[in-house]
DNA sequence: CGGGCGCTTGATAGGCCTCAACGTAAGTGG
DNA sequence: CCACTTACGTTGAGGCCTATCAAGCGCCCG
């Protein structure tokens, strides 16, 4: 294994594979155009045609859905490293908006770039996949947490989660990262109100389980928190 | 545009691209080893190591993952045409468990037919990348059911996005469809209790919006249903 | 300094769950 | 052919989890 790249794009890549300076040269190539947004810029609109897609370089962002009753219901979480909007390479149509939580910085991704990236390097080609498989899965887990967990262990799950996945791109330790979202974040994420939220955040900080506060998320023991709310990162790898 | 295949897998991967003749020639040779299953026969088991793919001929299936509290959650209906376990191929082991409704008969896939029809014909490539595309879709569009609609919207949307997904392959029109889940089903997928489901159902029944009995789905006025809870299947396309 | 945003907390209400009992239909075995 | 079993559907009663409404606090910023 070459040296752990600073990248958070090629450094979650190479978790999935382990990848030769050659290929690390060519993710590095997939983001040149680098583009600023500032917090609470939406990048892509839901309905959009042929919008852009982007990896996210620094901060934040959420893809979410706007319900006919105006509820929204948030369906991704974007740290460093993560893609943005892969799916409409395909569909041509945004069927989410996608917005900055912080202010960002994100590289577009070119097709023409990917396509030859994919016909030079399988193995970089299928590293990409890996991710957008990660991705889903990450769905997929949301939707078992909302549909079948209290509202307890959802928010412990996430807040578990965004931990493995920071961690993963150097961003987060198992004391704790730097977590930009708010409250009604958390609750459009769980499918929750975010007063309930709010008292749920408070008794876990009471019971000296999790602190979510002033942008931090601080873990007072992680490894007897995953036990308890019987986390397993493994739907991630 | 060629004859309509009769074959539900080539009718849905020509409902997002054209192909040809010979491109559904190529379509037809990937599922040639047909297996048989019994109703109740779980296919794959969460956490299984090499677990096969297939595509579904006929009969429904369900993929599912048990929390540790026991209870399940169904992350995926999968109708005749629909991919079974597609995401395993990449990571090698399946997180989640897929099981077999009805009797049914499923199509093997080899990677490496697959890989080949990669090779000869993108376009192949692309109408399946879009199959697994729309797969994610639906997905997302449960997590927004699940997360911020009510109960009832919630049965409509899903027994609304079966139909078309069974009228897209011929099993199915706007009066109604074949349907073997049993309200335990509903409740796994929707994250209800079996008891409210038939609650609700009878509520919709007397109210003449559809109905769901003895294995099969009637709607009384699709396209009133639909404007009624708001359904747009644009997300499916 | 007013206003917006996020957080906090209390009171009240309601949607949905759980428990529990019963009906019905189909399959099994003697 | 009938007792038995099993699975699914139905219905009622009671209660909990979570939403909603409402009000107040602190902070940042124009």
């Amino acid at each position: 294994m070459s040296v752990v790249p600073t990248n958070p794009f090629a450094r979650k890549l190479s978790a999935f594979i382990d990848l030769s300076d050659e290929e690390l040269g060519i993710v590095e190539n997939i983001h040149q155009r680098r583009k600023h947004f500032f917090a609470g810029r939406v990048l892509v609109h839901e309905g959009q045609k042929d919008p852009a897609t982007y990896v996210l370089v620094s901060g934040w962002a959420i893809s979410y859905k706007v319900q006919p009753n105006g509820e929204r219901q948030i369906v991704g979480i974007q740290v460093p490293g993560d893609i943005l909007g892969l799916r409409s390479l395909l569909t041509k149509r945004s069927d989410q908006s996608i917005e900055a939580i912080l202010s960002i910085q994100a590289a577009e991704i070119e097709v023409f770039d990917l396509v030859e990236a994919f016909m030079k390097t399988p193995r970089v080609a299928t590293a990409i996949l890996c991710a957008a498989s990660q991705d889903k899965a990450i769905v997929v887990e949301r939707l078992g947490s909302i549909g079948r967990r209290d509202a307890e262990v959802r928010i412990i799950h996430l807040l578990l989660e965004l931990c493995y996945r920071l961690t993963s791109v150097g961003l987060g330790t198992k004391a704790g990262y730097a977590c930009p979202l708010t409250q009604s974040h958390l609750a459009d994420a769980l499918g929750m109100s975010p007063v309930h939220v709010n008292r749920v955040l408070r008794k876990l900080r009471e019971a000296r389980m999790v602190t979510f506060r002033d942008g931090f998320v601080t873990f007072t023991d992680h490894d007897r928190l995953a036990a308890y709310s019987r986390f397993d990162p493994d739907y991630m790898s």
